[in-house]
DNA sequence: GAGCGCAAAACTGTATACAACTTTTAAAAA
DNA sequence: TTTTTAAAAGTTGTATACAGTTTTGCGCTC
């Protein structure tokens, strides 16, 4: 039995397994299928996707890496809780990181560049539109990161994908009920720039997005301590 | 047969072991005992440590996150050899993170803390005077995460890990054998700022101090072919 | 003697099996 | 009825076994 294999795109021999369950898990997260705290039990993600539990520990440990999992010794696998703390410095991180890899992307973007970004945009909108909240913020996500692609720099953007992917746990954990949706306008205005080669005006916009989605966070100082009734919760 | 047993401190049962193998193998790297292009089999490691090659595997990745180690399908895992590029973006990044994580630790840094710092450059002296030029560039490293770790600011602490993990293996192939051995005072002078809280002469001298390690290498326009041959040397 | 090809050895990727720990459940005593 | 304790069920940590791929070495041919 084989009910969900992945296999990203053909069926190859059998090259990338452990790659293939961190990417399925690692995009379940981000799109919130599965929500902080919940518990990832080994044996069952083997079942789900017909493979060993080798495979899926190898996987575990990856996303425990990025800090997307918590494992606790003899307990199992848990998607993270970030704290308050923790989400107040993946922002400030962002916020120092971000806006410089902007200004290099305006730099080095060609034409292909910008119609991916603007491709991204695109797709972002139409999941919005099928009110695919999930998907929506996952290509919000996947859009940063292509900025860093696009900066060329492999260091500093690996350290960007990272701090988004825990964002995504943060907006989960965090996000205002009341407050709008992404504001699309920002996403537009900064591909503007960037195709512009407008480095000084790039950076500006990605920071005051990084501001404004900051801002968009509930981090008051609730009590921390639910925190450890909420594990029991869920 | 048991020859190479690690064990961090006592003798426990049996909790952290594959933590206990990537924590040597790290050291390892650090201190130069194994370099750049190196095999790393899996059977061979899980001998030297008496472990099995589950627990070798599970250190290997996580060593390959870091980007200490190189894992290639089928051909196992060989330690890293950042090229020039990495090492321009290594050096690039830890200019960018490192100067303000020293104006944090000015301004957060306890006499306890500043004992410690003390006590590390004291160490490294001592293994400077006995040559041990391995453990002398360890516990340079160790140092600036020292410094880090009172930043108290966990994400981008890691990051600065990582970068320094990776330093090691660009000076293990870029320094110039001309140059001195880390100017002793260099590090003293920073501690000096950081323990004063003069938080922008802390950023100052570290920026400086990663100017001056930036420019003790040798990042030329080598010629990016005999690479390949050298894989072929080691 | 040099070059090509095939076979065997070595090694990694994955799966399964066993041991140790944690949690739950149920029974017994207060 | 409540609390304590012990056993059993379930889950993780580690080791071993098997399958597929890469590398190596030998023999054959030109």
């Amino acid at each position: 039995m084989d009910p969900a294999i992945i296999k990203t795109p053909s069926a190859r021999p059998a090259q990338p397994l452990a790659e293939d369950v961190t990417r399925a898990l690692t995009l379940a997260i981000h799109e919130h299928r599965i929500k902080p705290g919940m518990k990832l039990g080994e044996d069952e993600l083997a079942d789900i996707y017909g493979v060993s539990r080798t495979v899926v520990r190898s996987a575990l440990h990856a996303l425990a890496h990025v800090q997307l999992v918590d494992i606790q010794r003899n307990r199992g696998a848990f998607v993270a809780q970030p704290t308050l703390r923790d989400a107040r410095e993946v922002f400030e991180a962002r916020e120092l990181l971000e806006p410089r890899i902007a200004r290099m992307a305006a730099a080095k973007a060609t034409p292909e560049d910008i119609a991916l970004l603007q491709q991204h945009i695109h797709d972002e909108h139409a999941a919005l539109a099928e009110a695919d909240h999930g998907r929506a913020l996952h290509l919000s996500g996947q859009f940063h990161i292509e900025i860093a692609r696009i900066a060329d720099q492999q260091t500093i953007a690996a350290f960007v994908e990272s701090l988004i992917s825990r964002s995504s746990l943060i907006i989960a954990l965090y996000w205002r009920r009341e407050s709008a949706l992404c504001e699309k306008h920002a996403h537009h205005e900064l591909v503007q720039a960037i195709a512009d080669g407008n480095g000084d005006k790039a950076a500006d916009l990605m920071r005051s997005h990084l501001v404004d989605l900051h801002s968009a966070l509930d981090l008051r100082e609730q009590d921390e301590a639910p925190r450890s009734l909420k594990d029991a919760l869920l």
